[in-house]
DNA sequence: TCACATTTGTCCGTATGTATC
DNA sequence: AGATACATACGGACAAATGTG
């Protein structure tokens, strides 16, 4: 009968280790526990919360994989509180995408339409330091081309910085993990100069684009740099597929 | 080796309980463990690895975290591949919508954007199976409001159903995870069956607007649906925040 | 209903590797 | 270079849960 009860009342048995995990998560979320703290060593924790070292370190194993803590080893090491906690969504988010196998157009059409999205509220909202992060990052990357380095990461970061231009967390959260995705696939190909440098100099355009308030402009330079990218991606990707014979060799 | 790979993947694959949670992972990548599949007890795996039975459980804590396989206790139970992923990628969204304290309004904005870019892929290209997943939803829901029961889980799953007949997998991930955050907004708030009740009709409406390709008042439609729901979400959230000495009490 | 076997959950002791001072 | 502190890892043991006969 009374179902309504039963429906949001997880039946679950916590396990230890779970409990402590989220008494620590609690923690963290509360502000009690900042950035850069030191959490006590698994002995100690132990102790403090009357477990085993093994319930601690399960508990520690699931913050850490949740992007919480980082683990230094040696003296003076020990659990530490992260300051991001975002490039763990972006793990679940390869998995995914491994799982369901997600080609390259398919992820380049969801990329188009949500930066889109994303480019219009930032050309609303970005003010004048997130232009400046945005030149910072163009002119680093330009700077390493030109040094006949790729400006990879630099790259990927451009569209996060857009993503934060638009002052909205839940962008930049959706826009981080479709980055790690196109970095992902990114990361298999073959290093290419040329490529890298035509990049840099579509964001260029882009971010002058953004500056003289051409909005729509932006939005059509951004469309054509990321149909671009998806080509250029396709063709690289076919070519490393058709030697696919992968395999990772037994130990 | 080959450098130019671990250039940008420099995770340390040394701990034990990470080769061996790699290693199973990637089994399940290709396919030689399938979804319902068991693995070996914690001991056999350790027996089977060479490795002590706590590196196996923290590698089956990881995999269990990251969605792969959950566990069952007691006699014919152990560790079973898990038939989805997703539920992963929404609690770390959770995660980071809460640690970065989004507000109502960003969550709204955001879903806003990217629902209608969603909406208008699920126009062009549902196929007759997934309007009848949609009707089959909006009627299980209608069935349930007219029974004075809420139809919240329907109701969720209704914009679940609406990603996938986008057919574009990254848009269904995307929307899978916002509206985990959405859902859990929604459970903090008190049952009320009128509000459901307006929810389904704005189902239905829109979903009879897709069946008669009536696109743009399709978007409209859940435009309008959407900014009913911010409001209503605000006013309840704001009464509920009002008394917010929210203390999880010890057993 | 009641044992029984299996498997996870938890604790303890110990040893080793590693980073810091 | 040596001592210290910490994570990592192994093995043994018992409790709790759960399905089977």
């Amino acid at each position: 009968m009374n179902v309504s009860e039963t429906l949001f009342k997880p039946i679950k048995a916590k396990r230890t280790f779970e409990e402590v995990s989220t008494e620590i998560k609690s923690l963290i979320f509360k502000s009690v526990l900042k950035p850069s703290d030191k959490l006590p060593s698994e002995i100690a924790l132990a102790r403090q919360f009357n477990v085993g070292r093994q319930t601690v370190r399960e508990a520690l194993r699931i913050l850490e994989l949740s992007g919480f803590i980082t683990i230094r080893k040696g003296a003076r090491g020990g659990p530490i509180i992260s300051d991001t906690i975002s490039n763990t969504i972006s793990n679940s988010f390869l998995d995914a995408i491994q799982m369901k196998s997600i080609n390259i157009g398919e992820l380049t059409l969801a990329r188009l339409e949500i930066e889109k999205v994303v480019l219009n509220h930032a050309i609303n909202n970005a003010d004048s330091s997130d232009i400046k992060d945005l030149q910072e990052n163009v002119l680093k990357a330009k700077r390493k081309t030109e040094n006949r380095f790729q400006a990879f990461s630099e790259n990927i970061e451009f569209h996060k910085l857009l993503a934060e231009a638009s002052k909205n967390h839940v962008f930049v959260i959706v826009i981080q993990s479709i980055m790690a995705v196109v970095a992902d696939f990114l990361s298999r190909l073959e290093p290419n100069l040329e490529k890298s440098k035509r990049v840099v100099k579509a964001h260029e355009d882009i971010l002058n684009a953004i500056i003289s308030k051409r909005g729509d402009e932006a939005i059509t330079l951004l469309e054509k740099h990321l149909l671009q990218v998806e080509v250029e991606l396709q063709v690289s990707y076919d070519k490393l597929t058709r030697n696919d014979s992968v395999e990772s060799g037994k130990s």
